[in-house]
Parts: structure tokens; C-alpha cells; sequence
DNA sequence: ATTAGGG
DNA sequence: CCCTAAT
């Protein structure tokens, strides 16, 4: 039953990010990847939780809080069953959290300022409209805990500015929502070209990230194919291995770059942009990038037909029975948590609608040199970091972090009328995540002195009316990995004491090995392996090293553990039937080279042995 | 960093 | 192609 709601509302319930591929391998597969994915679902069913448990139904959708104007994150709004009425009293002024709320930042979509983020989905007919996303950047006044720009390389200093995890109010339907992440590749897929433009001083994206990465993208110039002429088949050779009648150093030649990886989450075609670079040289430039999920259907349908990202089937979560109904909740079940109980009184139910959650700021640090489609997955390798290890909800009353998870709602007061106001929440990481390697050992990227970078983990705060404190867990607490709050403390933050939270570097592999891409798929082509039989003719197997460097070293793609593999696969293939080889077919006198060279080099492999053998 | 081999 | 273990 719940099932069906859910699939009426599109959610199959949660999708969660891919597990980092190096967390599942490495150190065995089950047990880390488990754990993950056990903190990703508590995270997301904190935020489901709350969502689902406190919200409100309206009539109608929330208006849009333009009191801050420019954020219109931030707004947890708190009002009571006789305040429904008062639509008034929907919004309340709510602090924009940002000192700097600044026009820079506000964003378009379609050429519009787009400030309805988010609607409760009783406003909007089901319609998914809700889910929104969007990540901005913080413009100006960054520049103090900004990188330092090497020459020529540079760094983006874009203070990646994400929030809105919208509001999710479905009362009469089960909780349905979706990871952040999720929503972002699905907009990557579906969502159209839009108007991008990159700008002098700063960058606007608009529409999707993807499109908007793609601003600088050049047409993908296909020279792969173009290998030299000197690749050609020539079968009248002289010897040059043990059987060998071919024209000596044959090499590939093919302009490909190495750029041929893709990030693993995203199983749609390789972004054949990838390779240009994106020169964003100062650090007053801004990223901007906005997901709004406008249409859920398209978007939807495009995610069931074209298959762009594999529906991994997960356990539906155990939600609380809020949701078992297809009737509007009442008292019960909008509230239902022990406080009511301890109270005694249904009647006392608080409801608070949660306009949107607003997730950490992050701190991305790219070359200049860096490609758009790196920029991307930097970026979401960011969001994910923070959203997919774990998020647990604070409470915050009148800026006093609630920390008793037994108290009630009438002790702490949240039931109170001239508090609730003051109630806000919190998303905040589980474990901080501050161990980013400012730099990878690219010796390329590596300029003009070290590049200190602040880490600091702010807290995802989002409280209404008040304060100025904003969490600040430590870094030997929150280091340790379980949430301390013993020895958190308030602390009051300076309005653009905006620390970075995360600090991503650009190369993946010397930081945290989350989201470890795959490399693209390319085929060894025809002239590809004639060039690899030919040198393992020559040079034999077992010396994939020198096979590279003979005759694929301007392919850097291609590595001599690629050379190995291929020639297995080559001998594999050649020991079948032609019909059972797939893709472009091999040559069969090609073939017969790979057989006749693995015979003679495998025999005299063993020749040598048994006279090593001999030896001892 | 390479090599060999399983997945 | 990936991932490892062993060199």
C-alpha cells in the first residue's frame, strides 16, 4: 500500500548516493559500504522524519519569505492548528543567514528570478514541484579565507553555497522525498539546455548544472579514430619477433587525452566536454549553479526510459505510520511522539512546517586548469560528502541547542506559542568531514607556495527569527566520529564567519576516495591492436611497460595494465568462435598473430623457468 | 612502479 | 575495466 503511494508520487522510496567505490573494495565489501548506506538512509530518514512528522498541512503553498529577499532558505516555520488560518502568520521574518545576501547571488532561472523554491506538495497538487535544489555561491568578501591563486593555475574560489532541501509535506501520503544528490543527477539528465552564460567577473548558471557546465565545452573533437596513417595494416613485413613479418614500431597514434573518466554516479554518456578547460582565474568568481526540479514528471519519465540511473532497489524504510493512510493525519498522526503521550492531551499536537533545510556551505577548490566536467564532479563529490555520510537533526530554541532527546516539546518549550517562533533545526553532519588534503600531488597544480585552507565545520544551521550562534563543533570532537556534544558549545559566529565546511580537492585520489570514478569504456580499435600484437610480438608478454612505451605512449589512456588486460582479452577472443566475439571485430589474421605470439612466449616462459629451476 | 591474475 | 597481491 505504501508502496503504491509511493510510486503514485514517483519515489521508490530513497535513492541513495553510490557507496564510494573505494570504501566497498578495499577493505571488503560488505562491511564499510553497510555501514554507509546504513548512515545515508539515517540521515535522510532524520530529515523524512522531521519533515513528515512536524509539518503542517496547508491549504495552499507557502508564500514565498521575501523579507530576506535574497535567501530564501532559512525559514523553518512554526505555527499551530488555530494559526492555519492566519496565512500571515505562514512566514515569519527569518534572519538571512547570510550577512551577505547579496543580488550577486540570486539566481535565474529561464531568464526569471526564481524565489518560490519550494512549495508544499498539498499546494501544488502532488505534483513534485517541491523538490528543489539549488546550489549558489556566496559572492564577495571571501577573499580573506580565499585560495591563493597560483600563476596559471588558480583556483575557483567559489564558496559553494547549497541549500533547500525543500519542504516535504505530504500528509496525506506517504513521506517521499530524495536525496539531494539523487535530484541532482536526475536534473542532469532531463532537465534541457537553458540560457548559460559565462560571465566576465563571475559565472551565472543557469538552468541545470549541466547544461551550465557545458557552457565552455567545446564540441568533443573526435580524433580518436584518426590514428596514423602509419598504423595502417601492413602484413608484409619483415621479422621483427619470433614470426613476424610486419613493419617494425607500429604506434598509435590518437589525440585522446586521458580525460575519459566519469564519475561512476552517472551512468549516462561520457561528457564528451570534459576536456576543455575552464579558466576561471580569479577568486571573485562565482559558480552558480541551480537545480530546480520544475517538472517531476519529465523528469521522471526521462529517468524510467532512458535508464540513466539504474533503480537500485532498497529496502522501503520503516517509516513511522504516519503515513499508512491515505486519510489527512490528524492529531495522532502528525505527532505523534511520546510527548503527546506523557501529555495526555491530542489536543496539544504542535505542527511546524520546515520551509527547506538549508546543507552546508562548501568550499571547492579547483584549478583553473581543472575541466568543466571535473568541476562537476568536484562539486558533487562535495554534496555528497556532507550528505552522504550521515546528517542528524538538531533542535534549536531560541538559539539554545536542545540536546535532550527525552524532553518533551511542552518542556522545552517549543510548545510554547512565543517560542515556537524562535524553534529551528539543524542539519549537521554526523562526522565532520575536515581531513581534505589541500592539494594532490600533481606537481602541475602545485604553485606559488602552500595553500592554507581554513577547515572548519559549521553546522547546518537554519533557525528562524534569531541568533547569531551558529554551532561550531570542533574539530578533535566532531573529528572522533560520534557526535560530542559535551564538548560542543555555542558559539557565537561572526555573520560571514562562514568557515569552509568541506574542502574538496581536485584530485580525487589524493583526498578521501569517495566517488572514485570509472573510466570511460574505449575500445581498442583495430589499428589499436595491430600496434599491441606487433609489440608483444616483438617484446613478448610480461613487459606491458615496454609495450606502452612502444607503441602506445602517446595514448596516455591507454596503460600497460590496459595493454595486459587487452592482450588477455585478445587471446580470449581469439580461442572462440567468431560468433561469439562481440564488438568491433578483430581481424582473424590479427587473431592468429595473438595465438601464435601467446603460444611462442608462453612456451618460452616455461622454457625459462624450468631452466631457472634447473639452475637452483 | 610493474606484473600477474582474479573479478 | 577494476582491484590486489606480490615483486
Amino acid at each position: 500500500m505504501v508502496l503504491q503511494r509511493r510510486l503514485e508520487y514517483g519515489f521508490n522510496g530513497y535513492r541513495m548516493p553510490e557507496v564510494p567505490r573505494a570504501s566497498r573494495s578495499a577493505r571488503g565489501r560488505g562491511p564499510i559500504r553497510s555501514k554507509l548506506e546504513a548512515n545515508q538512509i539515517r540521515a535522510f530518514e532524520s530529515l523524512a522524519s522531521v519533515a513528515g512528522k512536524l509539518l503542517q498541512e496547508s491549504k495552499d503553498p507557502l508564500p514565498t519569505n521575501d523579507s530576506c529577499g535574497k535567501d530564501p532558505h532559512f525559514k523553518f516555520d512554526v505555527i499551530t492548528k488555530s494559526e492555519q488560518q492566519d496565512k500571515g502568520n505562514l512566514l515569519k521574518e527569518e534572519p538571512c543567514e547570510l550577512g551577505s545576501c547579496d543580488e550577486e547571488t540570486f539566481l535565474y532561472v529561464h531568464g526569471l528570478p526564481e524565489r518560490r523554491e519550494s512549495y508544499t506538495l498539498n499546494g501544488v497538487s502532488h505534483s513534485q514541484e517541491n523538490f528543489s535544489y539549488e546550489i549558489n555561491s556566496v559572492s564577495k568578501s571571501l577573499d580573506s579565507e580565499g585560495i591563493n591563486i597560483g600563476k596559471g593555475l588558480g583556483a575557483v574560489d567559489s564558496r559553494i553555497f547549497c541549500g533547500s532541501y525543500s519542504n516535504i509535506v505530504v500528509n496525506d501520503s506517504p513521506l517521499s522525498g530524495e536525496s539531494i544528490v539523487d535530484l541532482l543527477k536526475r536534473k542532469r539528465a532531463t532537465e534541457p539546455s537553458q540560457d548559460t552564460s559565462i560571465k566576465k567577473d563571475r559565472i551565472e548558471f543557469l538552468g541545470s548544472s549541466e547544461d551550465v557546465m557545458e557552457v565552455e565545452e567545446r564540441p568533443h573533437e573526435l580524433v580518436s579514430s584518426g590514428h596514423d596513417a602509419k598504423t595502417l595494416f601492413s602484413r608484409d613485413c619483415k621479422n621483427q619477433g619470433p614470426f613476424l613479418r610486419h613493419r617494425s614500431n607500429i604506434r598509435v597514434v590518437n589525440r585522446d587525452d586521458d580525460k575519459n573518466t566519469m564519475t561512476k554516479e552517472f551512468e549516462h554518456p561520457p561528457d564528451n566536454g570534459d576536456r576543455t578547460i575552464m579558466n576561471l582565474a580569479a577568486s571573485g568568481h562565482d559558480g552558480k549553479i541551480r537545480q530546480v526540479n520544475r517538472n517531476w514528471r519529465t523528469c521522471y519519465a526521462h529517468q524510467r526510459s532512458q535508464k540513466i540511473y539504474p533503480f537500485k532497489k532498497r529496502k522501503l524504510f520503516n517509516w513511522s505510520p504516519l503515513n499508512t493512510s491515505d486519510r489527512g493525519c490528524n492529531c495522532e498522526d502528525i505527532f505523534n511522539s511520546p510527548d503527546k503521550i506523557v501529555n495526555g492531551d491530542n489536543c496539544c499536537a504542535v505542527k511546524l512546517s520546515i520551509k527547506s533545510f538549508k546543507v552546508p556551505e562548501l568550499f571547492i577548490e579547483v584549478p583553473t586548469t581543472a575541466t568543466v566536467g571535473s568541476l562537476k564532479r568536484t562539486v558533487m563529490e562535495a554534496v555528497t560528502s556532507i550528505l552522504g555520510d550521515g546528517l542528524h537533526v538538531g533542535i534549536l530554541v531560541q538559539g539554545k541547542k536542545v540536546r535532550d532527546d527525552n524532553k518533551t516539546l511542552l518542556q522545552t518549550g517549543i510548545s510554547q506559542d512565543d517560542k515556537r517562533h524562535n524553534l529551528g533545526f539543524i542539519l549537521e553532519p554526523k562526522r565532520a568531514k575536515l581531513t581534505y588534503p589541500p592539494f594532490s600531488e600533481d606537481p602541475s597544480l602545485v604553485s606559488g607556495g602552500s595553500q592554507e585552507l581554513t577547515r572548519h565545520s559549521t553546522s547546518l544551521v537554519s533557525q528562524p527569527g534569531t541568533s547569531d550562534f551558529k554551532e561550531v563543533p570542533s574539530l578533535a570532537s566532531t573529528s572522533i566520529g560520534k557526535t560530542l556534544p559535551t564538548c560542543q558549545a555555542l558559539v557565537a559566529v561572526p555573520p560571514i564567519g562562514m568557515k569552509a565546511l568541506a574542502v574538496v580537492p581536485f584530485h580525487r585520489k589524493s583526498g578521501h576516495q569517495e566517488y572514485v570514478q570509472r573510466r570511460m569504456r574505449r575500445p581498442f580499435s583495430v589499428p589499436e591492436v595491430e600496434a599491441l600484437v606487433q609489440a608483444v610480438e616483438k617484446l613478448g608478454t610480461g613487459r606491458w611497460r615496454d609495450v606502452k612505451l612502444r607503441a602506445f605512449e602517446s595514448e596516455k589512456h591507454r596503460t600497460y595494465v590496459d595493454l595486459k588486460d587487452k592482450w588477455k582479452t585478445l587471446v580470449h577472443t581469439a580461442r572462440i568462435s567468431p560468433q561469439q566475439r562481440r564488438g568491433e571485430p578483430v581481424p582473424q589474421e590479427l587473431l592468429d598473430r595473438v595465438l601464435a605470439t601467446h603460444a611462442y612466449w608462453s612456451h618460452r616462459h616455461a622454457k625459462q623457468q624450468a631452466q631457472a629451476k634447473a639452475a637452483v
